[in-house]
DNA sequence: TTATAATTAGACCGACCAGTCTACTATAAA
DNA sequence: TTTATAGTAGACTGGTCGGTCTAATTATAA
C-alpha cells in the first residue's frame, strides 16, 4: 500500500548517482531525469544538493554501510571466526566488490573539500569502528587472539578492507577480496 | 636556463588540480587561469581534457607515484626493515598523508567510468606491486620472513597503505599512518 | 627577405550546472 | 464552501562547463 513518496525515491537515485559518479561528478538534473521529478519538487524537499547528499548519507549510506559491515554471532564465537565470516559476507556484496565502500569513497573524494560532509562521513568511520571493536573484544574471551587493542585492529581490518574494495571495478572480485584480506586474517590467527 | 614550457606547466597544474578536485571537480577554465595560460595554447597541445589528463598520468602522477613507494636498500637488508623503511618514507611524504596516493584516488573515482583511464592506473598499481615483491624478495633471503608469495604479500601492503592513507585529511597524519601500518609489520615479523 | 610551421591568444559556442520563480493541484481542517 | 498548507510542475536565470574558431605572433629554415 504504502507508495514511495518523492524525497523517497530522490534519495534512493542520489545514493546510486553519487556513489557511481560522486559528489562533483553527480548531477541534480540528471537525478531528477532518473526520478521523473520536476525541479520544483526537489527543490521544496531540500534547499540543495548538498543539503540532498547530507539527508541521503543519513538515510541511506549510513544504514546500508552498517548493515554490511555488520555481523551477528554467537557468544561462543572465536575472534577469527568472526572476521572470516564477515569477509565472507561483505564479499558476496556486490555493491561493494564493484564500486567500494561508498563511505570511504564520499570521505575521501570530500577530505579537504567540505567539512560538514567529512566530518559526517568521519564519525560514522568511528561508528564502524568501535562496533567492530565490540565484537572483536566478544571473541578475545575465547582467547585465540593475542592483539591487546581491539580499536585499532578493527581500525587496521575496516582499513584494509576499504583498500582491497576500493581496487578498480574491473580486477576486482569475490575471490579477490577474500584472497586479499587472507593476509589479515593470517595476522589474527598469529 | 631551461624555461618553463607551456606544456609542463599545465601538466604540473593538472596534477594538483585532479589530484585535489578528482577529475570530474578539477576544471579546464580554471587550470587555465592559474597558469595564466589561454585556451587556444592548451588545445593546442591536447585535443581534449581527458587527453591532458592521460599525459598528466604518464609524466606526472606516475614518476611521482613510484618515487613515493620506491626504496633504495642494502643487499643485507631484513624485509620487516625494509617495509619499516618504506613506512616511515611514505609517512614523511606530506602530500601523501594530507591527499592519499594520487594514483589511488584517480582508481577509485574512474573505476567504473573510463576505461583508458582505469586500465592505465591498473597497469600503474600492478608496478607497484611487482616493484615492491622484489624488495621483499631481496629481503626474505635473510630469512626473517615466513610469507612464500611476495606478490600478493606486496599488494596487501600496498592496498593496507593506500586505506590508510585514504583517511579524511583532517583525521590523517604521520602518527596515524605509523600506528595504522603497525600492523603489517607485526604480521610480517610473526 | 620570404615562406612555413609552431605556438599563443582570447572571443565565442551550445550544453549543462545549481538554484529561483511563479503557477497550479491535492489535502484537510474550519 | 472557504481557507491554509504541502507538494507538484516546469520555465527561466546567471554562471560555468568542455570545446571551437580565427587571428596574431613567434620561431625556423630557405
Amino acid at each position: 500500500m504504502s507508495k514511495i513518496t518523492t524525497r523517497d525515491k530522490l534519495l534512493d537515485i542520489t545514493f546510486k548517482e553519487v556513489y557511481i559518479y560522486g559528489y562533483a561528478g553527480s548531477s541534480i538534473s540528471n537525478i531528477l531525469k532518473i526520478a521523473g521529478i520536476p525541479k520544483g519538487s526537489m527543490y521544496h524537499h531540500f534547499p540543495s544538493k548538498k543539503a540532498m547528499v547530507i539527508a541521503m548519507i543519513k538515510e541511506r549510506l549510513t544504514p546500508k554501510v552498517r548493515e554490511a559491515f555488520y555481523i551477528q554471532i554467537d557468544d561462543d564465537s572465536r575472534a577469527v571466526d568472526i572476521l572470516s565470516f564477515l569477509f565472507k559476507k561483505i564479499s558476496k556484496n556486490e555493491m561493494l566488490i564493484k564500486h567500494g565502500c561508498p563511505l570511504h569513497k564520499l570521505m575521501f573524494e570530500m577530505g579537504s573539500l567540505d567539512d560538514e560532509i567529512t566530518k559526517l562521513c568521519h564519525q560514522e568511520f568511528i561508528f564502524l569502528i568501535e562496533n567492530l571493536a565490540k565484537l572483536i573484544d566478544i571473541g578475545k574471551q575465547k582467547g585465540d587472539i593475542r592483539e591487546e587493542d581491539s580499536k585499532s585492529l578493527a581500525k587496521f581490518i575496516i582499513i584494509s578492507s576499504w583498500g582491497a574494495l576500493s581496487l578498480a571495478p574491473n580486477h576486482s572480485s569475490k575471490e579477490q577480496f577474500l584472497q586479499d584480506t587472507k593476509h589479515i586474517l593470517e595476522y589474527i590467527k598469529a
